[in-house]
Order: C-alpha cells, then sequence, then structure tokens
DNA sequence: GCGACAG
DNA sequence: ATCTTGTCGC
C-alpha cells in the first residue's frame, strides 16, 4: 500500500532539495559586477543604454494558476513603450518562498527567447524584474535566475522586503527614518552578517514604504541604484510598473467570462426604468474588449453590480447584445445566465 | 516547536 | 500574487 501518487502541483521536499540544487548551480555563473558594453552617459564613445526591458506576471482571481506573462521594453530616454508581448499560460508549480523562479522563471524566459529569436531590435540591454535579486536566503532569487539564463543584466525590484540576514520591515524602517538617514533617499540592507544584500529606496519624494532593489546578474548594485532612480516616475521603476499595468490589464480582460444579455440599443422605456444601466453602458463601451454585431463585452464596476432584477430573463428581441461581466459570487438576487466562454484578442 | 517568508 | 471600500488630495 505504499503507492507514491503523482503530484501534479504542489511542491514535495525532493523538489526542493533539487531546486536548492539548481540555484547553487546556477549561482556558480552569477556576475555582480558591472558587465556590459553599454554607457550611461551620451556624451561618451560607444553604445549608450537605449533600451529598459521589465517583466511581471499577473494572476487570475478565479483560478491562481492561470497567469498572464508580460515583457515590455522602454525607451531608457523617454521612459516610452517600444515594445510589448503577453503569454497566457498555466503555471504548473506553486509559489513558494524562496523558491520563486521555479514558478515564474521559465514563461519569463520564453519571452525573452521569442524575442530575441525574431531578431527584434527592441531586445532589451538591460532587464528589471518584478522579485528580488541576490537579496535572497541563498543569494539568488528570480531576478538572477532569469539574468543567468538569458546572459542579460538584471536589477531585482521587490516592493516587499523577503526577511534575510536578520533583515525585517519594522528594522529597515528604522534605519530610513534614522536621524543620519532622513535626507538619504536610500540606505543600504546591511544584515546581521554585515553583508550588503541591496539598498531600500524612497522612489517617490515622501513616500513612506520602500522599494527594495538588489542585483541580478552582470551590475553592481551603484549602477543598479542609479538607473532605479532615473528609471522612477511613480514609486515602482516604470518598466515594472508597466508591465505590471499592462498584465494585470491583458489578465482582466479575459476574466470576463459571465454573460447577461439586455436590449443592444436601449429603447426609450428600457432607459427610463434603468437609467443607471444606460450610465454604466455608455461608460463601459469605450473600455470594450471587443464588439461584434451580436455581443458586446465589458467590465462592469464592483459597485455597479447590483444589477437590475430585469437582466435575468432579457427579452429576445433580435437586437439583444450580450453584456460579458465578471463572474462574482454576490450578485444580489440576480440568477445570471452564464453561456459559453468566448475567445477574444 | 512556532512563526516569518519576494510573487 | 489577489480580494475590497472608501477616502484624501492635486
Amino acid at each position: 500500500m505504499e503507492e507514491t501518487l503523482p503530484e501534479p502541483q504542489g511542491a514535495s521536499s525532493q523538489d526542493h532539495q533539487n531546486w536548492i540544487t539548481a540555484q547553487d548551480i546556477l549561482r556558480e555563473k552569477l556576475i555582480t559586477e558591472d558587465s556590459f558594453t553599454w554607457k550611461l552617459a551620451s556624451q561618451e564613445e560607444g553604445e549608450t543604454l537605449r533600451y529598459v526591458g521589465g517583466v511581471d506576471i499577473s494572476f487570475s482571481k478565479d483560478d491562481p494558476s492561470k497567469a498572464c506573462a508580460t515583457l515590455v521594453v522602454l525607451d531608457f530616454l523617454t521612459l516610452q513603450l517600444v515594445f510589448q508581448d503577453f503569454s497566457f499560460v498555466t503555471l504548473q508549480l506553486p509559489y513558494v518562498p524562496g523558491f520563486l523562479a521555479f514558478r515564474e522563471a521559465p514563461v519569463l524566459l520564453q519571452l525573452l527567447e521569442k524575442m530575441k529569436r525574431s531578431n527584434n531590435p527592441f531586445y532589451p540591454q538591460l532587464l528589471m524584474v518584478d522579485g528580488n535579486g541576490i537579496l535572497h536566503p541563498r543569494g539568488f532569487g528570480l531576478a538572477c535566475h532569469i539574468g543567468v539564463e538569458a546572459n542579460l543584466p538584471t536589477i531585482g525590484i521587490g516592493k516587499n522586503l523577503h526577511h534575510v540576514d536578520g533583515l525585517n520591515q519594522s528594522r529597515v524602517r528604522k534605519l530610513l527614518e534614522a536621524e543620519e538617514n532622513s535626507s538619504k533617499n536610500f540606505i543600504n540592507l546591511v544584515g546581521c552578517s554585515r553583508q550588503i544584500w541591496g539598498a531600500a529606496m524612497r522612489s517617490t519624494q515622501g513616500s513612506i514604504k520602500p522599494i527594495f532593489i538588489s542585483i541580478g546578474h552582470r551590475i553592481s548594485l551603484e549602477t543598479a541604484i542609479i538607473i532605479v532612480q532615473i528609471t522612477c516616475k511613480y514609486r515602482v521603476p516604470e518598466p515594472i510598473r508597466q508591465a505590471d499595468i499592462r498584465s494585470r490589464d491583458y489578465i482582466r480582460k479575459l476574466e470576463m467570462n459571465a454573460k447577461v444579455k439586455i436590449d443592444s440599443q436601449p429603447k426609450a422605456s428600457y432607459s427610463q426604468q434603468y437609467p443607471k444601466l444606460d450610465q454604466i453602458v455608455s461608460r463601459m463601451i469605450l473600455g470594450a474588449l471587443s464588439v461584434t454585431r451580436q455581443r458586446i463585452m465589458i467590465k462592469l464596476p464592483e459597485k455597479e453590480m447590483n444589477l437590475p432584477r430585469h437582466w435575468e430573463s432579457p427579452d429576445s428581441s433580435p437586437n439583444a447584445v450580450e453584456f460579458f461581466v465578471p463572474l462574482l459570487p454576490f450578485i444580489n438576487g440576480v440568477n445570471l445566465h452564464f453561456g459559453p466562454q468566448i475567445g477574444y484578442v
């Protein structure tokens, strides 16, 4: 009766050991100093930094294994987007603290590979990663992992602190607020062992919550900090922020999978009866995912979810269109008619 | 032993 | 990561 059942999802302790070994091996290739051909200052001779990439993954709220991976590239000078690509995937592994890379790196590397293979002129010279670099229990976080495997200079950006070497949120906050640091916008993260793991940075003037910068691969902390400062319009550097925004937007559109039928062109009586509905529709129609003759897909704001009971039984007029609203459990008393999943772009 | 733990 | 409500301020 010692049957070993397969573990399609989840991570066994054997996985843990394998992961640790893999991280140890990859870490031998890690380069922790500036190692690139470009320069920051355009006055100098030669290649200058022009294309900065950012990667992020957003998740489905319905099914946490469904995710949208996003790669963006921004012009370093203007911070304008010059490239974006998405990959909607089902992740096979769970998130385990300290092993984020095994969940997220493969699909992100795939996006980079695809871009490189097609000889895209905007292929990034530097990549910012939503997650830590060497600020990690074994000094090899997601940003290092991607950097080594893609052989790209990478910077890790954490929005929360991963507790390493005695570092924790409150201690860092005290350090940032300390008298001698009150004028600085960043401080080094020095652990109990005196090692410097990265930097905590107030990226926006007066912002309380810092971001946590650590080197990924082929870059020094000093250079990484400079580049992060330059690319911060808001708290999170723009390449990461754009990847995050666009990733979330992409997946949000795919989540609109419940439908309800209403009139395509609301009659006067209909509008009078449900004035609020008209407001919603006219406001949301601009943000519609796609519009065909028969269907309009929109997302209704949460606060408009107390749908009129009337929607339960849409009239069968030929003008009827289908509105797609989020599949949520708390639509008061309205028994929505759920249609088939519609594939849309 | 227990809690803490990037996304 | 994701959920959610209002609230404050430019």
